[in-house]
DNA sequence: CCGAAACAGATGACGTGTCAACCATTGCTG
DNA sequence: CAGCAATGGTTGACACGTCATCTGTTTCGG
């Protein structure tokens, strides 16, 4: 994003253009990057390979839609459809609750996690080959301080709007 | 994007694991807060915002398709669906060309290039209280440094594979 | 000059994300 | 316990991104 010549209000000095210009960059290329050879290799996104690592983190492998939803910072309009498209592939199943029957239970299945195993190592060398290979540790610690540090302010930003159900404000 | 459990070579050590799961924490978050304030405030998505400003920045607010995909970075796909959106609504036309008759240009309308200028600032504002407003300005050069490495990783492992005509290799 | 390859760009299909509206069930309050 | 708000979840409409394919044009080797 060029922030154009157009005059505004404190725009941003020149350091802080670059960086904001670098991040884009490699924000685009990188989870484009991540998304292809997520595809290419293990037929599957990183959002279905998201929701497959939680379900697999838990005990039977069995979650209620709402805990899959805060777990992973969605919205739980866009997990609904993300769980529709990923029943009709085989990867998880639907079961309804007896304690609660408006809820349902997500359930990952056979082929699911068979997925999911053969998908997780192949995308940590990817973010290894791809990040964390060309930086010094000193760098890694300030890629977690930083994004640590925006993530807290944008957090605080959605703080007194209660009304939120999606994960932007977690 | 948890990493679960599951053993894989090579795994991410703690201090990885913290930084990668806060760099796409800060990530999902700083995207959703920006876009949504775009739409808000200027009734615009980012794309869209992205194409205006790239036009605006350029003599007559005229530019080859081609050209403007090379600028963003974008698959000439995408632009083009962009491109039939954005002239729905009016923020810009095309026009053919007469030296290239493949070829057309985009330009920019007047409604176009008033709701860039309104929106321009306003995202600044967005960026800076967001981002920049909490970050010393050694972080500041830091994530510019980090950014421009990876980026250059990914640009690398673009080499070889000469049949892109996508952005995600420039 | 002819024909094939390369190029500029548009299009259709499909997966993805957001917003608003919509059930059904639950639980609270009168 | 009747009624109504809150909760859990789904659905539909639409914007966005990617891939494969298509059309028309240019270019270049023979």
């Amino acid at each position: 994003m060029r922030e154009s010549t157009i005059e505004g209000p404190r725009w941003l000095d020149p350091r802080e253009q670059t960086a904001w210009r670098a991040y884009l960059d490699m924000n685009a290329k990188l989870s484009a990057r991540l998304n292809r050879e997520m595809q290419d290799q293990s037929g599957i996104s990183i959002a279905d390979f998201s929701v497959l690592v939680q379900l697999s983190e838990h005990v039977d492998a069995r979650m209620r839609v709402l805990g899959l939803a805060r777990a992973l910072g969605w919205e739980k309009s866009r997990l609904s459809h993300q769980l529709t498209r990923m029943q009709q592939r085989g990867l998880i199943e639907r079961s309804n609750c007896n304690e609660d029957r408006r809820g349902a239970f997500v359930v990952l299945t056979d082929q699911g996690r068979a997925t999911v195993e053969a998908a997780a190592p192949r995308h940590v060398e990817s973010v290894r080959r791809y990040v964390f290979d060309s930086l010094s540790a000193e760098q890694v610690d300030s890629l977690g301080t930083i994004s640590a540090t925006v993530a807290r302010v944008l957090a605080a930003a959605c703080e007194g709007r209660e009304d939120v159900d999606d994960g932007s404000c977690d």
